[in-house]
DNA sequence: TCAACATATGAACAATTATTCATATGTTCA
DNA sequence: TGAACATATGAATAATTGTTCATATGTTGA
């Protein structure tokens, strides 16, 4: 990353609040949690968590939108994946924090 | 961390999204990225950046009860620092991903 | 093509939150 | 002690956002 003299555009400060924002709901990061280990369709994200279908749908389109995960159709179904390893490393991080 | 076999309780992810939600808002970040380098008093972080005494004061406050800045008195003026190298690690991390 | 199913979407509501203004608290030094 | 300064705090407001309900879109198989 950039150092201390090259101090990141404001821009990219606000593009890295957005990123932090989505990980800052609890919902989402279940959903993500959920992805950690294999993808899973809607329906079966829904009903792991107990939550409205509804509401999961809304939010994969934020996971989706910025990038955490990324789908792959089958027939009537869509599985969600996680997008990348960052994902998972960027949760791993605040665990770390949050655990200590 | 946890392996897939051990998922964190659900009351430790709702402490992770609420750790990812004070990373999550551009002035905090900001706050903290001028925190990078060396400390400094909330009047130099407001003229800094350009914002009312009292918005920094307040994130600052924020930001202090997550533990991610501590203080240290001089005076009149109370100087602030980035609590540990966590908060640099998560924070690039999330840079990382945004400038890929 | 149509029924059944899976997912997505829009509108509405409730709740959360960032900022500002006004003022309080706390510290220094003359 | 009191004036000047630095920081903190409370209340109010505006804006953002997560969830739900109702419904639309898209897919399969008969």
């Amino acid at each position: 990353m950039e150092n201390q003299n090259n101090i990141p555009e404001l821009e990219i400060l606000f593009e890295l609040a957005d990123l932090f924002k989505v990980f800052g709901d609890s919902t989402r990061l279940r959903i993500l949690y959920t992805l950690f280990d294999d993808e899973h369709s809607v329906g079966e994200i829904a009903e792991t968590l107990g939550m409205e279908q509804s509401t999961i749908s809304h939010q994969l389109r934020v996971l989706r939108t910025n990038k955490l995960v990324k789908i792959r159709r089958d027939g009537k179904q869509i599985y969600y994946n996680l997008d990348d390893d960052h994902v998972k490393k960027v949760i791993e991080m605040g665990l770390d924090h949050v655990l200590e």
